[in-house]
RNA sequence: UGUCCUGUAGUGUAAUUGGCAACACGUCUGACUCUGGAUCAGAAGAGUCCAGGUUCGACCCCUGGCAGGACAACCA
């Protein structure tokens, strides 16, 4: 429902991306009967990002609007790197995000295959056994301006090769002692198609496919295959594949399979942010942050505990774009983004962050008093509920200044502000301790304004949230902001530590006083807190301690002009 | 330095495939408001990286530059 209002996915008014140009010709021209595949294929070593999250939406997206179906296929050709850990909070957060996989493969269900297409190369003469060393297939390789030398192994015979291969295969051989070579072009100017290796030996256990092999594909050998494998009509990939793919196409003529093709689109850059897997994964192994699903990290997992929702991000994935240009999108998009869903959907309550108490001078000793709110001003299903009024409330530091400027609409001395669903006060008497530090207000009220209105029409011009003070329940709240003050985190000067523009004030933690309706929140509900932001419940809550994270502030003009 | 990709308001994405640039975010006004939120109305901001060329006409096609990115793991 949600992401309808948010208008995400498919919209006819719409101009379309590049790959919905594609699409559409291909299916007009019959191409594949019409049919759209496409796949996402994560590499089961790190967690989701929000970059993910664009990858997939545009994936899932895509099949979806074509009526067209998505595969979800671990990447998972090298057995160092991987783990099941990572391929469980991969579905996950794929779930979460609301998308759901026509099938689940793994690149290792076709071992196999491409083993069997390996040994048919060869003996096409496509392909051979090298018995240099790594150092000297690098040096060998060449460089961007010059040439490769041709390998010494290269003109073995196919049944040299064949058998050699078997061997290696059969774990004759050690780690690195051989690979298998695609037999293309040592003076080619795409580097990658100098004989790039198909083949190499790891004897090192898999997670799915245990002990039976001891060499595992590359990259390039097992993608363009697996799609084909599967039939997929729209292999979509971020812009440094763009080089791969004559490699690609070359594999599939050669073996005469199923053409996929590959498209490439640019990938998804955040300001403040970093994406990296392996700079994230820093920050957890460094402990800058309190792990993969800190709510300060572009995970999705850190997205969906910060508050983020699932339409939240995939309306934000609709609106940054596809295209081929590098980009940038701000982080305020997301925000954006954030907002624009939670305004509508989130049930408002009141919290104060700072306190500062007032003391309601006319209103009677040991009273108290429930008051009628309004849970969502923006959808009015979301009913009502009752607040407790006293004697004496905490209202927020902020709301009160003994020296207003001009533009002040808030309480100060002599003036009279509403307090939000309750009454009208008046500041009275400003009491200071011994430091000059302001401690308390004295305000009287009008009862005439019960519920937030003045019989006699007069306005205020402010209106402030406040908490009762023997009602109040104490929260930890987490106040976080991005995790890095340089726009390009990436960016930084030779030698200087990326971790360098940390922001050392990403995270706050204060101790909050919310309304007592707040008590029983559960994990992961999302709240407005009025006139502060958007708080949801975190997973560090226990039956004894209540903690928010402020997932974004809510927009402050105020704050904009006080800072001018 | 070789190959490939990409250059459009601050940031993104468009431009009916050649008819003098639109939309969103951001920014700035104003209205309204029991959230200085939301909502509504409006404004400013680029002449499309540069230089040539083709054309009646170029963001779009051609040539040459320039700038940014990718590629020289037995990573994906």
């Amino acid at each position: 429902m949600a992401s309808e209002e948010l208008n995400t996915g498919t919209n006819e008014e719409k101009p379309k991306n590049f790959l919905e140009e594609i699409i559409e010709a291909d299916i007009k021209s019959e191409k594949h009967g019409g049919r759209v595949l496409t796949r996402f294929p994560p590499e089961p070593n790190g967690y989701l990002h929000i970059g993910h999250a664009k990858s997939i939406c545009l994936n899932f997206g895509l099949a979806q609007k074509y009526g067209g179906k998505t595969n979800l296929r671990f990447d998972d050709t090298n057995p160092v790197k991987e783990d099941i850990e990572y391929v469980n909070s991969i579905k996950e957060d794929i779930q979460w995000l609301g998308f759901n996989w026509a099938n689940e493969f793994y690149a290792s269900d076709y071992f196999d295959q491409l083993y069997l297409w390996a040994e048919e190369l060869i003996k096409k003469g496509y392909a051979y056994v090298d018995d240099q060393s790594q150092e000297e297939i690098r040096v060998n390789r060449g460089t961007v301006t010059q040439p490769g030398k041709e390998s010494p192994w290269r003109d073995r015979s196919a049944e040299e090769n064949l058998d050699l291969f078997r061997r290696m295969r059969a774990g004759e051989f050690k780690d690195g002692e051989k690979v298998l070579r695609a037999k293309i072009d040592m003076a080619h100017p795409n580097m990658l198609l100098r004989d790039p290796i198909m083949y190499r030996i790891i004897h090192s256990e898999h997670h799915r496919t245990g002990d039976k092999w001891c060499i595992y594909p590359m990259y390039d050998y097992a993608h363009g295959q697996s799609d084909s494998i599967e039939n997929i009509t729209h292999s979509i990939c971020t812009l440094e594949f763009d080089v791969h793919r004559p490699l690609y196409d070359w594999f599939i003529e050669k073996l005469e399979i199923f053409p996929s093709k590959q498209y490439e689109f640019a990938r998804l850059n955040l300001s403040y942010t970093v994406m990296s897997k392996r700079k994230l994964l820093q920050l957890v192994q460094e402990k800058v942050v309190m792990g993969w699903d800190d709510p300060r990290m572009p995970t999705i997992c850190g997205l969906r505990r910060r508050g983020y929702t699932p339409e939240a991000i995939r309306y934000f994935a609709d609106k940054v774009g596809v295209a081929k240009r590098d980009n940038v999108i701000d982080l305020s998009l997301l925000e954006f983004c954030l907002r624009e869903d939670l305004n509508k959907r989130v049930e408002r309550r009141m919290a104060v962050l700072n306190p500062l108490k007032v003391v309601i001078t006319n209103y009677p000793e040991n009273q108290s008093e429930e008051l009628e709110a309004i849970n969502n001003p923006e959808d009015e299903s979301a009913g009502k509920r009752m607040i407790p009024f006293s004697r004496e409330i905490y209202i927020e530091q902020e709301d009160f200044m003994e020296n207003p400027p001009k533009k002040f609409f808030r309480l100060a001395p002599g003036k009279e502000v509403r307090l939000r669903y309750a009454y009208f006060i008046k500041c009275n008497d400003v009491i200071k301790d011994e430091n000059g530090n302001i401690v308390e207000l004295h305000c009287t009220y009008d009862p005439a304004s019960r519920g937030g209105n003045s019989p006699d029409g007069r306005k205020v011009q402010g209106t402030i949230h406040w908490v009762s003070i023997p009602h109040a329940v104490k929260a930890e709240v987490r106040l976080f902001d991005r995790l890095f003050s340089n726009p390009d985190p990436n960016n930084v000067p030779e030698g200087v530590d990326w971790k360098s523009s940390l922001n050392p004030d990403s995270l706050k933690v204060i101790e909050g006083l919310i309304e007592p309706s707040l008590q029983n929140a559960s994990v992961l509900d999302k709240f407005q807190f009025e006139r502060i932001g958007y708080f949801c419940v975190d997973s560090d809550t226990t039956s004894k301690k209540l903690v928010f994270n402020r997932t974004a502030t809510l927009k402050d003009t105020w704050a904009k002009i006080a800072g001018k």
